[in-house]
DNA sequence: TTAATATTTAGACAACTATCTAAACATCTA
DNA sequence: TAGATGTTTAGATAGTTGTCTAAATATTAA
């Protein structure tokens, strides 16, 4: 569960959370939103897909990300306990 | 807020507010529970004040540390909207 | 098969972070 | 006031992180 709260600690990840919330998208997509490389790109979305909080599928040419809701519990229940008595 | 997830992104600072939640405690009762030195926990707490997560109050001799709920909805907020539609 | 497009991997580097030791500051007690 | 106890600050260092360039891998199209 580390790894879910370091993925969290970097603005740009969160970003790229918020994009794929909406929909799903390809690396090309979620680049169009940042200044950085493709490389540190792909560096953040290999944290994120650690962290269990992204899923990836290659359609062909395309690898498309998107958010993987079914961590949502666990994150939300972990922040919970860090503060609920 | 980016400040409030890089205080959560440590696991020594989670269990500090672990501690906290049950009880308010000084310095040198929560250094009982690491084994790094008390100039560590020191720059841990003031990483911990300055993301509003925790209050201090000097008593005498002692300084007293607390869990800062009224941050809790804050923190709770921002991880919703991060995968909540 | 060759060229083009999409994405990741490898290696390097500057900035940041967690930790330490030593010293300073704050308060209490004798 | 002097010494003891509690806590923070300063400065140093090793390890981690975010970013880059260059090269490698994967797929499509000509």
């Amino acid at each position: 569960m580390n790894q879910v709260f370091k993925a969290l600690s970097d603005p740009s990840r969160r970003k790229i959370l918020e994009l794929l919330k909406a929909e799903s998208l390809t690396v090309t997509d979620i680049l169009k939103h940042f200044s950085f490389t493709n490389a540190s790109l792909s560096h953040h979305l290999d944290i994120l897909k650690r962290a269990d909080l992204i899923c990836r599928e290659r359609k062909g040419q395309f690898i498309h990300y998107s958010i993987n809701t079914t961590v949502f519990e666990d994150v939300m229940g972990k922040v919970l306990n860090i503060f609920k008595k």
